[in-house]
DNA sequence: ACCCGTAGTATACACATGTCTACTCTAGTA
DNA sequence: TACTAGAGTAGACATGTGTATACTACGGGT
């Protein structure tokens, strides 16, 4: 066993396999049976107490594979679309909002925005049982769900601060409107997913929520650091 | 049975309300058995048979009589808060943005999300079982709970619409913004139901939330309906 | 006074489930 | 080479489950 133990043993990933597919395609994960696993995957029903205590226990082992799934592949996809955008985005310019060049920011919510959503059609399973665990019944399941869910949010804020993306909007506004639209899109790529024949509509709507956010921001950032008079002199805009 | 017939039966209310308990504090609908809920319900486990055919007809039921706890009230709340604080509210004004009064919206939001919560902390059985199974496992409730939602997303729309909040806000937007409201408010108040040590902070986000999106819209909304050069000329608010 | 449909109950059965104990196989270590 | 721990299997058992069939109680309409 050299080079395992950090690949986990061949039943224990059959096992949190089969659960995944029968999550996904039947009921949550509380409501399946040991037995029903372990057939899913071709295993004695008793190989599951090898590797788990209870589901729960299964249900967080999956979680974390799941989470390792998403985090950095998600970070780097929009790390490069951030790097690639901004690059030659740097020409033009369209109407501002409180120092942001709106078009800009809109093109690159609808890059980023589809692949995102393409990224979740790639990886159903993964997308449909962290969303539906999140909502679920297991109190411990919501817990793990929620912590990565926040550190989505964070990698999400930090990469927007570090390409300057929305520079002056203070951390405190960034960090919400990060949390805002994390959960935003994983709920909206549920729909993604499931409604084929409506994706490029979700993703319009998607794409006109987060611009509406950032706006909505962007906006009331500037109203806070400008002093009153200025404000109320600058009137309607 | 003169009375009766839009009365539901004892027992049918009976499993109902043992459904709904269990699920709340156990596990999914799906994942209750029928002998558990004739159980919780204190009755026979065929009577199960004699008011429904599976389980998701149960859901169903359930369903339905929750939406109807839930829509009805929720709108009634709305409009008596904006009635109110509309009326009084005609005299004071602060910074505007695309002719609307941001206090006076800031204000709106800070009570009606308030009164939204509340609500939900007071009927958490309805609310966790809605958001639950609209995640869950079961297609059929998810349709039956998404134009739930729609519902509530459309008496929103029309509620601010007729009390003429927001007046400038094209129909499309409007209705972009009571979705995303809705479907956050729902998710916020598991959290506002849960968290009980957290409310005030939850409750907080929701207004930010809120106040973001409306001040995006009317933004954009100001944005979209000046000719660009004027847009242009304005620069910077 | 009678009937009948509705709601609820009792019993029964075949089967699935969680989990215990004991066995086997295999790959790595001494 | 022998030993051992980890991974998988086999069989067994008590308990729970869905559901079929058949029974009872009752309230309203004729």
């Amino acid at each position: 066993m050299s080079v395992a133990k950090s690949v986990a043993a061949h039943g224990k990933t059959l096992l949190m396999e089969a659960a995944l597919a029968l999550v996904v395609r039947t009921r949550s994960l509380q409501a399946l049976g040991i037995r029903e696993i372990g057939r899913e995957a071709g295993l004695n029903p008793n190989t599951f107490y090898r590797h788990f205590k209870n589901m729960d226990e299964l249900g967080l082992a999956i979680i974390e594979n799941v989470v390792n799934e998403l985090r950095e592949p998600l970070r780097k996809l929009r790390l490069e679309a951030l790097d690639t955008l901004l690059e030659k985005g740097q020409i033009e310019s369209g109407p501002s909002i409180a120092g942001f060049d709106l078009q800009q920011i809109h093109q690159v919510v609808r890059v980023t925005v589809r692949l995102f959503l393409e990224f979740a059609a790639k990886r159903p399973n993964a997308f449909m049982l962290g969303v539906r665990e999140l909502h679920g019944a297991s109190p411990v399941l919501r817990k793990a769900l929620r912590e990565a869910m926040a550190n989505f949010v964070d990698d999400m804020a930090e990469d927007l601060k570090t390409r300057n993306v929305l520079p002056t909007l203070d951390d405190a506004r960034l960090h919400q409107l990060c949390k805002v639209t994390i959960r935003e899109m994983f709920i909206l790529s549920m729909d993604y997913i499931e409604h084929k024949d409506q994706r490029e509509q979700i993703a319009l709507e998607a794409e006109s929520m987060i611009v509406t956010l950032v706006t909505g921001a962007a906006t009331l950032s500037s109203l806070q650091h400008n002093e009153a008079g200025k404000v109320l002199r600058a009137g309607e805009i």
